[in-house]
DNA sequence: AACGTCGCCAACCGCGTGTTT
DNA sequence: TAAACACGCGGTTGGCGACGT
């Protein structure tokens, strides 16, 4: 690709701070940019020789004019003797696209299940051609701002899970929303599918609100089974915040929560219309199960352990992510 | 041939978190 | 306990080659 700038004025740093840091008894000059093939070098045969360490002294005792932190990404990106050059594998990247979709842009933890690959790596081909083909896709099978749900394309998601939920959920819901709506879920590069799904879901949209959500307070407020079991969200929305009872279809549902008992119910509570909501911290990234009659009283009652979303069922699911059904864009 | 535009991707940056002093 | 340091992550930038005009 790029060929190595080896002199370039513009790419050595010349800066104090760093260099009283890192580089207290050697020069105090850190170059940056483009790594020469004697740098790569001069690294490869350090790690080789030493194995990793600490990344600065790595820098310092390998000879390079180097920061840590420059040393270390060239390694991981780069240098490290099991990476797996050349273009992506279909297999490799349904699976980025199934993983993302469960993950959204946790691109190390996608990394680390696909042999060989950086999070760089798969960031950049998310970025550039996954998103684009993704992008074509939908825009090929649209037709031109047809707001009659009857007529516009449908999205099927096989599996609550595909949305990235984490929950065991019906299969086959047909979710009737438009095109840019589900681009914006998923092609957000900017945004996790959690806060993508946020922005859809609590989006202000005239002609399509979802107003299913609370996102003040930098939580995401769900109520997962009634929102979801709705076969079509849009036209059978009531156009209130927190909806509850209407969406009673009878699918059960279960919210598996390490180091609690899997909590697995129907809508059938008697015509009690009690939701049991699902809540995503967005700025602490912790998550909650809680019941409340009234979808504004954030907080009010705890029913779950607080706790990561790291730290949901996701690992089990991923393990299983060969039975797990692709995101499938279908049109019907 | 010259120029402009676009896409890819290596590398940087800032921030959060964990560890050490 | 706080400060300093190291590491890792995700977002962003910018250079280069390819391609189109």
């Amino acid at each position: 690709m790029r060929k190595p700038d080896l002199m370039g004025k513009d790419r050595v740093l010349i800066n104090n701070n760093i260099a009283n840091n890192n580089n207290k008894n050697n020069n105090n000059k850190l170059r940056k940019g483009l790594w020469s093939p004697e740098e790569d070098e001069k690294l490869m045969s350090y790690m080789l020789r030493n194995g990793q360490g600490c990344w600065s002294d790595i820098a310092r005792n390998a000879g390079l004019q180097r920061c840590g932190k420059s040393c270390r990404l060239r390694w991981i990106n780069y240098l490290r003797p099991d990476l797996k050059r050349g273009a992506f594998s279909p297999q490799e990247e349904e699976l980025i696209i199934h993983l993302h979709s469960i993950l959204g842009n946790r691109w190390s933890q996608i990394a680390a299940r696909l042999p060989g690959r950086t999070d760089n790596e798969i960031k950049n081909f998310w970025n550039s051609t996954i998103k684009k083909r993704l992008k074509n896709s939908l825009q090929t099978h649209s037709p031109n701002d047809c707001h009659d749900s009857s007529l516009e394309p449908r999205v099927v998601v096989d599996n609550i899970n595909a949305m990235g939920m984490g929950v065991g959920g019906s299969s086959g819901m047909l979710l009737s929303m438009h095109e840019h709506e589900m681009m914006n879920m998923y092609m957000d590069s900017s945004s996790s599918s959690f806060s993508s799904m946020n922005t859809m879901l609590t989006s202000n949209h005239l002609d399509n609100p979802f107003p299913l959500l609370d996102n003040r307070h930098d939580q995401m407020v769900f109520s997962l089974p009634n929102c979801m079991a709705k076969p079509e969200m849009t036209d059978e929305f009531d156009g209130r915040y927190g909806v509850t009872g209407g969406g009673n279809m009878g699918v059960e549902r279960e919210i598996s929560i390490p180091g609690s008992q899997s909590n697995s119910t129907t809508e059938e509570n008697n015509g009690a219309t009690q939701n049991e909501y699902y809540t995503i911290d967005m700025k602490n990234n912790n998550s909650k199960v809680e019941e409340s009659d009234n979808i504004f009283g954030v907080g009010n009652h705890w029913q779950g352990e607080n706790m990561g979303i790291g730290e949901w069922d996701l690992e089990g699911l991923l393990e299983n992510a060969s039975s797990f059904p692709f995101l499938d864009f279908q049109l019907q």
